[in-house]
DNA sequence: ATTTATTGATTGTATATACAACTTAATGTT
DNA sequence: AACATTAAGTTGTATATACAATCAATAAAT
């Protein structure tokens, strides 16, 4: 029968998170984690916008907005008199931009958290000048942050900042707001440069991630400029097994 | 005054091309002419919703789906209670091109050479079949080439191609021409991804790699289309301690 | 002079409604 | 049996309305 509730739709009765996020995004963010946690495989049907419509009670302009915004980021895919179907194409995430940790964590459906582990401002050393172009008598900050994603440690992040560029770097919650966010409000990126290895932790790194001896890390380097002046450097290291760098290209 | 009409809006009286699209996609259309023309410049103040309303005599919520979309593509972008502007950057380039492992080792000043470990035809298995968008009758090419640079294993690629869009490939000598120069003249590129991970080598790659367990190693598996059909799915892994992936971006 | 409050402009979100365009399945006609 | 029509369901677009959230400039108060 047509009347009869689809089967997907079992979960979906008050299933947005209660995060503050618009509705739109809180339904995007629930599709998105289906889709990655496997539980829509490709190719399945979605429920359609009247069907969502019905079970959530929200007005069909907004579920249309969410499942549009979906099928632009290529997650889903849609066909007007057909339905919606989750896409093939990887249901990875962002790519080049590991920039904000959080937003990323969010837009799979995860849940997210940060532990801020040191904040500190002193003299730049011999090395962390040089790497900044700066002085070694100039001032720094130096952030250690760890963000979590489902409550399992995800990223570690260890961030030398230019002081003078920044100066109010060391006032920030971090755990409210990724450093990205402030730094791009303070000494807007114009240039960057990453750098992708593999690397084996050490004990400190193994226990902060939550992570065997031997296993694996992806550590991207990064340097970031604001015109001819470099603004930060950071180092990022993620547990092998828990992280992907995932990217997509055309020509 | 605010009655005033907005100096950039005077080429917006009846200035959608009058296709049949859609109006939201005719004004987005509309604006990005405007932007990569050079016409209006990057932080420039764009018309506010409510001017383009006046102008266009459409709806506030056609224009705002318009602007909505052009931020999220990154050609503009917008602040609540300030206003929107023409976004600085201007697209990605595509940095991770590590396409020819032979022209960077070169780049390098390095010296090249390659090892063809298989080249082999056979049916694809269910894996591979699913990987690849094929059924599993169908045929598939097998390959495992060793890359060198000063006589030190670099990169070890798995490849498993598409044998109806790349009929010849069985017949390739890797050694002189690596597998993606044949494959850009067979079939085109006109999409791709990487998945970017650390992993831990088995005993085997450890043994062609030349390197030592518990060495941990940078994989990047890679599937490539022509059209809306995969040519090749590879998988690259490289010793960790002798590999890194470098980018560079800039707006 | 400094601080605070107000106001207007702007974008952000949510809803209800309407109709168009397309697809599939069911129904009717020849 | 083959074809044409209809109906129901689905997505696509456009509009009007309402209110919230943010920002900058102005006005008011101290």
């Amino acid at each position: 029968m047509a009347n009869s509730i689809h089967p997907l739709l079992v979960n979906f009765f008050a299933d947005l998170p209660d995060t503050p996020a618009p509705i739109y995004a809180r339904l995007k963010q629930a599709i998105t984690q289906k889709v990655t946690s496997g539980e829509w495989q490709a190719n399945q049907r979605v429920p359609s916008e009247a069907e969502i419509v019905k079970a959530l009670n929200v007005s069909r302009m907004t579920v249309n907005r969410a499942l549009r915004e979906l099928t632009a980021e290529g997650l889903l895919t849609r066909q007007q008199g057909l339905g919606t179907f989750v896409a093939q194409k990887k249901a990875h995430s962002a790519l080049f931009e590991v920039h904000n940790i959080a937003e990323e964590v969010a837009s799979r459906g995860g849940q997210y958290h940060a532990k801020q582990l040191q904040l500190t401002k002193s003299k730049a050393s011999v090395e962390e000048a040089i790497n900044l172009g700066m002085r070694t008598n100039q001032e720094i900050f130096r952030s250690v942050i760890l963000h979590f994603e489902d409550n399992q440690p995800i990223q570690l992040e260890e961030r030398v900042v230019n002081a003078t560029l920044a100066p109010e770097y060391g006032e920030q919650d971090f755990t409210q707001e990724t450093p990205y966010v402030y730094l791009m409000k303070a000494a807007p990126m114009t240039e960057g440069e990453h750098l992708v290895e593999a690397v084996l932790p050490n004990a400190r790194e193994c226990e902060l991630l939550d992570i065997n001896d031997h296993e694996p890390c992806l550590q991207i380097k990064r340097r970031t400029w604001s015109g001819d002046q470099i603004v930060t450097a950071a180092r990022l290291l993620h547990p092998g097994n828990r992280f992907q760098l995932f990217g997509h290209f055309s020509s």
